[in-house]
RNA sequence: GCCCACAUAGCUCAGCAGGUAGAGCACAUCCUUGGUAAGGAUGAGGUCAUCGGUUCAAGUCCGAUUGUGGGCUCCA
């Protein structure tokens, strides 16, 4: 047989054709031990098993635990394993995919009763018995006409299917098939040596979904659950889960006291506590501020339009089935579920010259969505919720300063929070309006910025408004979980569906661009973002409450309240806890509620006109005058700002 | 909207061969005036989500409705 020339890590081996690539690597002396054991293999770029024979010469480099690519290569063979469990012990099941995914993996089966926890314990013991023994994973290539017929036998019709679609949407002509035991799943590939890799995972829960997403396909039973490549990864992750668990907001919300929802009340709609109310309020205030400087306007919208106006917008053919409805003395109204009409009627209020742009209309807009009663989520996904919102409207020479403007904004206010941010551009979806040269000037104009800025992201195709373009901002929490806060939609549609325009230097009429955005999004979401973020201990100027007067005895009474007085007075939300009860007592609770400053007082303060001083978390700061501790709470105490 | 699970005191939960409810925390009263994460005693508090069915008898079994949770689809 001919020699082919092999090059690992930079050195050149000849190998006889069709090597596998195992043998290359005992050749090339990577290490069959250790961390860096390899588990695949990348050929000229592509990700191939250890067994793949090699037929031509090329580059070949070892995947080993440390490859980005090797969490995903061995969480898809534990969904293999899965699989291969599920069907030994429940023989009549379909199976149908099982993919890896952001921190795990997931198979969907078609069975007619679904999962019981006991079951997931079940198949979990038998994986375990799987990867005891080291089963191979032994690739096959089958002509497709092969694979449909192997697949018939079996009665595994979605994989039938499966490979029909690829037949006629890729023009394949082969498909690999994977075995291990005596399960054969369709599969690309690769996947691990064999089963003893994959001991470090567990199963985590079970849920309906559809068949390739689609609600009018068969609901299956999708089995998650999550691997590492150690114990030690493994158990790291679910106790982040469990982390995730114990700063839930919806618990937050409850334990600080910040918000509720009832049933009696209506899915959907939060009703905000006091200290929830504050904390939103102070939010607001911060960002009604902040819009001021940055040259916004303040304006307020009704709750209500014609549904006329819907009509024109585009809401009624796009939109109407999230919006809801009322009729006023034969009139039809809509609820708005957007805060765009109204500030296009300010805008049409006079007439316009270019010397007036740009106008920024900025409204915390209070909206109305019919969201399906499913995805309802805390202050995550409600039905009413108020959204911080602006429209900019700008001629298109200044387009693109207003753009970047906007993208500065979010980077400080995200900053603000200590929020990391992606960055994901969203193209023309299938249900939309306007016309094809719009929707590009507008995507361009959105790019552009992007790039100019120098900032990354990602394309996300056909995800956009129905009548433009947005780049939608990401933001990753604490925990390294992404939410969709800030979007940036650029819009040629709605101006002249409106007929808005301005005088140009020219004296000519001229059509202005506008931009829709928003920062947080919507202020309940961001809450429930931020209450999980910082775990329910905000920052000092977000919290509800500041500083708590605590007394030792009932002798500090007098002054407690004298105390707290003053510190209202310095602009501190400040309260004392008078009850008859032990120091400790008062300290666990102010804790528990993550009040940021304790102000101990006892007989010695009172003597010394003192407090002593105590940080949420445990820190000392000693004993000090009421003024000294003013002086030094006062700077977190402020919002931040940019001057 | 769809699949599954769940719904008992303000909160967290127990109760189940069907025989008219229990704990801890919180709350109230009293005692205790105690220095940095829970002092003690006593007490009050529930038409067991709603409606219907089976049964001599239903928190417990069955059905429907509403709501919640985990997902799917959708989304700020």
């Amino acid at each position: 047989m001919a020699d082919i020339q092999v090059t690992i890590n930079g050195a050149v081996h000849g190998l006889p054709e069709g090597s596998r690539v195992q043998a290359a690597f005992q050749a090339a002396k990577v290490p069959a031990k250790g961390p860096q054991k390899p588990l695949a293999a990348r050929f000229d770029g592509e990700l191939v098993d250890l067994s793949f024979s090699l037929t031509k010469g090329g580059e070949l480099a070892p995947v080993d635990q440390s490859d980005p690519a090797a969490l995903d290569i061995l969480r898809h063979s534990v969904a293999h394993i899965m699989a291969e469990a599920v069907k030994e012990i429940f023989p009549e099941v379909k199976v149908t995919i099982g993919p890896a995914i952001e921190n795990g993996f997931y198979y969907d089966f078609d069975k007619a009763e679904p999962f019981t926890p006991d079951d997931l314990g079940r198949i979990e013991e038998r994986m375990r018995e799987i990867v005891k023994v080291a089963q191979p994973f032994q690739r096959q290539e089958l002509t497709a006409l092969q694979a449909v017929e192997f697949f018939k036998d079996r009665g595994e019709d979605y994989k039938v299917e499966l490979i029909e679609d690829l037949v006629r949407d890729q023009g394949v002509r082969r498909v690999s098939l994977y075995r291990i035991g005596d399960f054969v799943d369709l599969c690309r590939g690769p996947h691990l040596p064999d089963t003893s890799w994959g001991g470090s995972f567990k199963l985590l829960s079970v849920a309906g979904a559809y068949w390739r997403g689609d609600e009018h396909r068969p609901m299956l039973q999708r089995i998650y659950g999550t691997a590492f490549f150690n114990r030690k990864d493994l158990d790291e992750h679910l106790h982040l889960l469990e982390e995730a668990k114990r700063r839930d907001h919806r618990r937050l919300g409850r334990e600080l006291d910040l918000f509720s929802v009832s049933d009696e009340v209506g899915g959907g709609l939060i009703i905000w506590h006091p200290k929830g109310a504050l904390l939103r309020v102070t939010l607001e205030e911060f960002e009604r501020q902040e819009h001021l400087r940055r040259g916004y306007d303040i304006v307020m919208g009704p709750q209500i339009l014609r549904t006329e106006l819907w009509k024109r917008s585009g809401h009624w053919d796009n939109y109407r089935d999230n919006m809801y409805f009322t009729e006023i003395d034969g009139q039809g109204y809509g609820i708005k579920p957007m805060n765009c009409l109204a500030h296009m009627f300010i805008y049409r209020s006079q007439l316009r010259s270019f010397r007036d742009l740009p106008l920024r209309f900025f409204e915390l807009g209070t909206v109305q969505r019919h969201e399906k009663s499913g995805v309802l989520h805390g202050l995550t996904r409600v039905r009413q919720f108020t959204q911080d919102d602006a429209h900019l409207f700008c001629t298109p020479e200044t387009l693109d300063g207003e753009i970047k403007g906007i993208l500065d904004f979010v980077t400080d206010l995200m900053g603000a929070f200590g929020f990391e941010f992606e960055i994901e551009l969203s193209t023309r979806p299938a249900k939309s309006i306007g016309s094809d040269e719009a929707w590009n000037l507008a995507t361009t104009a959105l790019e552009t910025a992007l790039k100019d800025k120098g900032v990354p992201y990602e394309i996300n195709a056909g995800d956009g408004a129905f009548y433009g373009p947005k780049i939608d901002v990401k933001l990753k929490d604490a925990l390294g979980r992404r939410w969709q806060c800030s979007t940036i939609q650029c819009d040629f549609t709605l101006p002249e569906r409106f007929d808005l325009t301005y005088i140009d230097n020219d004296g000519q009429k001229k059509r202005p661009v506008m931009l829709h955005r928003t920062i947080f999004g919507s202020l309940e979401r961001f809450i429930g973002i931020l209450t999980e973020h910082f775990a329910g201990a905000f920052p000092t100027w977000l919290s509800p409450e500041q500083a708590r007067v605590l007394t030792v005895t009932s002798r500090a009474d007098e002054t407690a309240r004298e105390a707290r007085a003053r510190l209202r007075k310095a602009g501190l939300r400040a309260e004392a806890d008078l009850r008859n009860e032990k120091l400790g007592y008062k300290i666990r609770e102010a804790q528990m509620q993550k009040v940021p400053f304790m102000l101990v007082l006892g007989d010695k303060e009172v003597e010394n006109g003192t407090v002593a001083v105590r940080r949420r978390g445990g820190e000392d700061l000693g004993v000090m005058t009421l003024d000294d501790f003013t002086s030094l709470a006062e700077a977190e105490a402020r919002p931040p700002r940019w001057d």
